[in-house]
DNA sequence: TTGTCATATGAAATATCCATCATTTGATCA
DNA sequence: TGATCAAATGATGGATATTTCATATGACAA
């Protein structure tokens, strides 16, 4: 018998291209390749890399249209994940770690604000 | 005005070790360095390194006891994050996924089995 | 077909993380 | 104080992940 192991998955959240990519999806909805690409200033092949990964733990699906291939988040988990950890963010981490904390411009695409 | 990084904190889960550690502790209960680096076979120092990371990110708290340090999981949030990955898993990952499965052995430690 | 656009893939360079060792700090007690 | 045990820290080599570039694949239309 075998189990599953909690740590890929979460590495594969642990990562701030994923992460603004998740968040992209989220807030302006499924989209292309190249569309990703072109809001988060990232490289046509990295994007694809990372999608690749996402793809992998079911953070994302993708459907085939035409040429593009349009990629969604998958809200029903991701979401809650997300939500979790800005509530604990919220009720831990707010003073006393500055160090933890990015620039507005940096964190455009960050969850649900 | 700043807003908090995601990715770190999941970053910091995204690690077989500290889950392990945060497993352990979840199940045994609150304890020591040594303890925790006994059971789970691991360097002091290793432990050390570790726990310092799920501090910064309030994961775990300590409470200082003669020499010795106890730490403890932060149940109140680390738990609702390990289910909701749990129902993931579950959900989207369990058929087809093989290749991310660990053995029995490995998962000793694995959450609310 | 052939050309074009969109995406995926592979491999090499680079960056980042982690394990380990030696050492230091800190608490306790004789 | 000095001895002892527990834990933390710092540096570094090795492992792992990410970026990047060049190229391959795949869909579509002319």
């Amino acid at each position: 018998m075998k189990y599953p192991s909690f740590d890929h998955f979460f590495m594969t959240l642990g990562n701030r291209h994923r992460v603004r990519m998740l968040q992209l999806l989220n807030i302006e909805g499924p989209q292309s390749v190249n569309s990703i690409a072109k809001a988060l200033d990232m490289e046509q092949s990295a994007v694809s890399h990372s999608l690749k990964h996402l793809l992998q733990c079911h953070f994302v699906t993708v459907k085939q249209d035409g040429k593009e291939r349009i990629y969604a988040i998958n809200q029903d988990t991701v979401a809650p994940l997300f939500r979790q950890i800005r509530r604990h963010i919220e009720k831990y981490c707010v003073e006393g770690c500055e160090h933890y904390w990015e620039t507005e411009k940096e964190a455009h695409y960050d969850y649900q604000r």
